[in-house]
Order: C-alpha cells, then structure tokens, then sequence
DNA sequence: CACTATTGTTACGCGAGCAAACAAATCCCT
DNA sequence: AGGGATTTGTTTGCTCGCGTAACAATAGTG
C-alpha cells in the first residue's frame, strides 16, 4: 500500500497501460530467454494477439530480438525470443582514491576493452581525460554497436535528482556537478552513482538470472571504509538528503576507536581495510594516523589475507577481530531492515572461508528471530569488476524499470 | 527506478488509466479540499471534460460529495468537492499489555463512542468479547452511518499479507489468525497491524493536512519497550520477514545492561519506561527483574515525569539518561535512514522540553551530516490515542492507496 | 444588453486492451 | 498420403476511456 505523493505525481494517458505492459513483458524474456510468445501470453495472462503487437514494437526499437524457432511436442513450433544485449555498448567508469578504470562493455556487463589510469583529482581535469579516451575508445570499437551511454561511479554521495557529486572526501570533491561536463564532453547521455549504491543496482539487475528475485537486499562494501547499499521493495533506499545507509557509521562501541566521521566506535572504524591493516601492525586505530601507517609498512589487506591463509597466526587474528565486528554491524543491518540476503564485496571477502562463520555466529546471538538468524550472506565473486558493472548497470537498468505511475 | 518483480506484478488492463486517476484526484481533493472541479483540472493537467466524468463516478461511490458553489471574481462560480468521512463508520481497537480500547469512529478519525476493558489473554475468548461490544456499539451508533471495517493494533510483528499475529510476546500470542476469526465473528472486513507500523500510517494519512507531504519518516515508539514504524517512500517498511525496524535493538554499547531479546546494551535496555522507572528507583535494567521491581514500586512514567517537572533531581536524572540514549538511538536511525523526519511518541514525549534538546545535542555530535543533524524531531501531540488513530488508518488508507501496478 | 471570463457538460475521434476467428506449422493416426 | 488434432502466431472487429473541442450555464462589466 503506497500513499499518493500531490506534489509529484505522474497521471495515466491513454498510452500507459501500454507502457506498462511493454516494460513487464520486456523484464519477463529478460528473465525467463529464451521464451516463445504463447509462453508470455500464458505468464502475462494476456491475449496472444497482444503479445504480438508488443514483441513487435520492442523488435522495433532493438529491445529485443528473434532466435531460432524451437522443437515442441506436436504442434507449430515456437520462435523464440531475447533481449539484445549485444551490439549496445556502455562506457563504464570507476573513480577510485587512486586510480580510474575506463571500460567499454555491453548491455549484459561482458567487457570489450578495458584501460586504467591515475585518478586526476581535478574533476575538469578528469572530464578532459575521460574525453579523450571515450572518444578512442569507441573509435577503435565503434563497429561493435551504438554507444548507450556513460555509467560513472564514485566514492561519495550523489544527488539522485540533478547526479551533482555531494560530497566525496576520498577525491575531495564538493558539489561537483560532473553530469553535464561529461554529456556535454561526449555528447552521450551520462548517469552517476554512489559506488555501493551502484554495486547494489548491478547485483539485483545482474544478478542470478531466474533465481529467486532480489528486491529486499543490502550490499556491504568494505575498503578503506564500509559503505552500503541498500534496495527496498526493488527500489534503492536513498533517504531525505542522499545520505541514506551509512550502516558504517553505525557505533558499536561508545567507548571505541576515534573515526573519521567524528564519533567513536563505529564499524567502519573496526572493520574497514585500513583498520584491519592497522590492527595488524599492532597498532590502535585512529583516522588521524591510519594511512600514514599502513602506507609506510607497504602492505595491502590482500597480503593480509595471503599471510592468513599460509597460516601467520596474528594475520588470522587481524581478519578474525575485522569479521567478529562487521557481524555484529551486518546483525545490526538485519534487525534494522530484515533483508532477504546481504552481499559482501571488497577484497576481505576473498577470505571468506575465514571470516563468514565469524560473523554467522555473532549474528546468530544477535538475531531477533530464527528466520532473522539465517538470513543468506553472499560473497561478491569478482570484488574487481562489481564497480564497473554497476556503472553498466546505471545506463542499462532505466531501459527496463517500471514506468513511474501515480 | 523501481525493479517489476516478475514473480508477482499487476499488469495493466483497459481500465487501468481510469483507475489511477481516480485515486490521484481523489487523493487531491483529500489534501487540497475544498476544491473545485475547474482547479482540479488545472493540477492534474487534464481536461474539464475528464474530471466530470472521474468526479461523478466517486460521488456516485460515496467517496466524495458536492458542497456550496462559492463566490469568485467573475465568471460562473465554481462548486467545492469534499471527501465524505462523516457517515464512513471504522471500529478501532487496541490490544495493549493491560488494558483494550475499542473506539467507534469515522474515516476522519474523530471518535463517537470509547469503552475500554481489560485484555483478555486468550485470543479466541477476545474474539468473543470483542464480538459482543462491537455488535452492541453498532445497534447503539448505527444510525451515525455504515461500518466499512475493523482496524485492530497489537504489539508485537504481524504477517503484512495474511494478517496473522506472529509473535506478541506481552500478550502471550504466537501465530494466531485473528484476522479470519474476527471478521467471521462481525461479518465485516478486518486489519491488523503492529502498533507503531499504524501510528506511522496515522502519522501519514492522517497528518498535517496540505503541510509538507510525508513520506519518509520514522515513527519511535517508546512504552515498556522501544518499537518503530519506518515508512519509505510512501510505503512502510516490512522486510522479508515482517521484523524490519527493531531500532530498539540496535545496541548502543557492547557491555550494556541485558535485555529482553537476549542481547546486551539494546536502546530498549536504557530507553524503554521500563528502564527509566528501574533507573529512578536506583537499580540497574535486569529484563528479569524491571517489571516486578516496577510494580512494588507502584510508579508509573507519568508519575516520573510529574516529580521532574516540579523538580525532584533523580527523577530529572532518569529522564535525561533516557533522553541521552533515545539521541544514541535516533542517531542511528538518521545515519542509516535519512528520513525527513522523526516523530516520538509514548508517554516520554509528554516531558518534550526535558528530553529534546539532549537529544538534539547528542544527535548534533554523531549525524554524519549538517542537515542531518538538524532532522526534525516531532512529539506526538495526543500520544494515548495515537494508537486508535493508527487502527482507523488501517481501513481508511486503502481506499486511497495508489493502485498495484506493474 | 452585448461582451468577456470562468465553470461545468456533452460529443466525437483515436489509442489500446480484449475476444474471437483465422492462418501457419507440426504431429499423429489411419 | 491425407485428414484431424494441436499448438503457435496474426488479423479483425468491438469497447473502454483519454483527448480535444464545441457548447451550455453563470456572473460581472462597460
């Protein structure tokens, strides 16, 4: 049950029911290719005549497109339809503290070209880079396709209306307004993200095909700090000011660590990777010191999961102490929201085998309910690539969302 | 962006236009009455012609009525819209701890008749009791108009889709289908809700009228425990399992005192009236022995509250830990929420100026942002009827309710 | 009293769902 | 090999309801 916002609001002409009906039939053969038209006729409940009429408007304008006709039991033998995902590139682009990962792929996420360079801290700078290399990029590549559009994702709040960098201290950018730079830069449309935000949108588009629907869900990203995105009833939770889901900045502690947000104890302040390194190399964490830390000491959480997983007893511990503290944020999360299942990406999820039945356990002591207890923790498989999908995700999905009505 | 769920969507049919927008003006026409058809036309963007016809359909429906014409400038004058309330007849009762509240009122929320009884434990022998005064409240008001349901609050999680109680631990219940039992009882459609969810959904519909639309917001709860309603974009917030929103488990420090859900240091631990009573009478929060200790005591909350307002010190003490805690907690929702507003309710609201600016302080110190930290915190203006409020919601809203769609 | 402004109603065209008939393709049985 | 059965996909008329425009009703103005 959903109240009527009057202020905004989209009333139905006499198309919507088509473009209703347009977008659901697309988002079943995305979900159940390859599928005949009688087999969409029986899901939607709808007359074949009109599956007719709608498959040939999303043929139209390349949605989707006819396979080879199939064998059946006895009678005229179905032809079978898909989502053209081929041929419909994306620019993917992920700004990271201190490198830029620039890919060309398509609809379906699968990469054609990839390219990285040293972040550019100046955001014009940055734009003037980007231009460069899209403009090659699709030079080189152009034959493959049409160029959709531009997903770019960055660590640090977005506006979702206007898609102006709110605030990202990593890159030390404030208000940035990065939309219209790049459109006007390379003359395509371009869409922005906060990267967990964006991580979270490319699980439930990209996730598990025919699965079970995820439409309740947090991803939990760990790096140098905690972010996470959060999806409720298939829509991401973005809050009053875009500042929606800080489940990092959550206390665990009244009386822990200093963090950077200014309070004390909080799970980022435990559990990110710069804490687990940290807590490595004996130290107590504090915002302040952290990076000068680990810098010196030259090493990465990935060597800290490599000395664990060789069996140096205080590497165990370090990623022990990480997981113990991030299962009790992840048991905060399921009390607050009561996901259907929380995904874990960064590069701690590479020692999974160590750290899940840490933090299975310190839910379990946590959880209000049984059901509660067992809620699904997911590793994110390739930490590497999530970012750039959810740049992909950021131009493909809007093609497919429900239209937004009353 | 919204995801179709694939599994269970609406499609659209040939009256589908029709229906959305009948709801979106009845919907203006509830927040914006009086109003003529003319300015109707002129919000939604749509001929004269339409709301005729939409507009005589719902008075057709007894949903709206036609008031005086009124004067204007020049030209033909127009005549006013209202919806009906007056005659739409809703029972609401609330099942509490003690006591049951059974109030007969209308859509507008206004009561005609209240009795109150003590709540009996067996939910079947409930029924009965409730099945005699709700018959004998109709003979008596029946001619006040026609009942169009029951709305029933509980505390403790119920099913969102099949209604059934799923656990109220003050009142003893574990999966009991008092939907089916009731409504078979009175022969009229019957809703049950957790308490705080109604309140929130009271806060929503029945709200300030034309002031800022609300839509995303949390309602806290605080009575022998913590509970809270979380609503997101327009649409509460359930989860997967209907045991979303228990911020009053979150827990503020590791090595807090014990509480009912088996953790440590929970908000309700320290917040709750319980924890405040146990707190003035000098002891630590034992889940064990708060309520026993309470009740030698004879000292109820509002009795607290009376001693710190003529100023007693360890009652104003009690209270302003409470109100420390309470910010703790709060700061957490708005850090992981982002909502456009908090409303407190519960008897503790009653002492607002003590408890608000340590909340305000407290929050201030730990929101991650300037213009979270300045997130309205609202009191509940009536707080012992908020409850009643939140039943008729749960009939009256659907009649309002955005259609499925997609 | 004609002119103008505004509200509310009525009439007709057209997009799109809906149902049913029709064409196409394949298997099965005689 | 040919007719019937079965299933898929297309075409055709019908109806609901939006969209536009003309029309009636009501009131003020010079």
């Amino acid at each position: 049950m959903r109240k009527i916002n009057t202020r905004s609001f989209v009333r139905a002409t006499r198309s919507t029911p088509r473009e209703v009906n347009r977008q659901i039939l697309l988002n079943l053969v995305r979900e159940h290719e390859p599928i005949s038209r009688a087999d969409l006729s029986r899901r939607m409940e709808i007359a074949r005549g009109m599956v007719t009429s709608l498959v040939d408007e999303l043929i139209e304008d390349g949605s989707l497109y006819e396979g080879a006709t199939v064998d059946s039991p006895r009678g005229r033998r179905p032809q079978m339809l898909f989502v053209r995902t081929r041929g419909r590139l994306v620019i993917s682009i992920d700004v990271r503290f201190s490198r830029t990962y620039v890919m060309l792929g398509d609809f379906s996420g699968t990469a054609i070209a990839l390219e990285t360079f040293e972040t550019i801290e100046d955001p014009m700078a940055l734009v003037a880079e980007l231009k460069l290399r899209v403009r090659r990029l699709l030079a080189t590549h152009g034959d493959a396709g049409t160029c959709e559009g531009l997903g770019l994702v960055v660590p640090g709040m977005v506006d979702s209306v206007t898609g102006r960098v709110l605030n990202a201290p990593h890159l030390g950018w404030r208000n940035v307004d990065i939309v219209d730079a790049l459109s006007d830069a390379v003359g395509l449309p371009v869409f922005v993200e906060n990267a967990p935000i964006a991580c979270a949108l490319a699980l439930m588009w990209l996730g598990q095909r025919g699965g079970g629907e995820l439409t309740d869900f947090v991803y939990v990203n760990v790096s140098d700090g905690v972010g996470t995105g959060v999806v409720v009833n298939g829509q991401v939770l973005r809050g009053m000011r875009n500042t929606a889901g800080e489940f990092g900045h959550v206390p665990l502690s009244a009386d822990g660590p200093p963090c950077h947000c200014g309070g004390r104890g909080c799970l980022e302040a435990y559990s990110s990777d710069l804490a687990t390194l940290v807590r490595y190399l004996g130290h107590e964490f504090s915002p302040l010191t952290a990076r000068t830390l680990v810098q010196a000491s030259g090493l990465t959480i990935a060597d800290i999961i490599a000395l664990a997983e060789s069996g140096n007893e205080r590497a165990i511990r370090a990623i022990e102490e990480t997981a113990k503290y991030l299962g009790a944020g992840l048991a905060n999360i399921i009390n607050t929201l009561s996901p259907s299942q929380i995904c874990i990406g960064g590069e701690i999820s590479e020692a999974w085998g160590l750290i899940e039945p840490i933090m299975r356990g310190i839910i379990a002591a946590r959880a209000l309910t049984d059901i509660a207890a067992a809620t699904p923790l997911v590793a994110e498989k390739a930490p590497s690539q999530a970012r750039l999908r959810g740049a992909t995700t950021l131009v493909a999905a809007p093609r497919f969302a429900a239209p937004k009505i009353a």
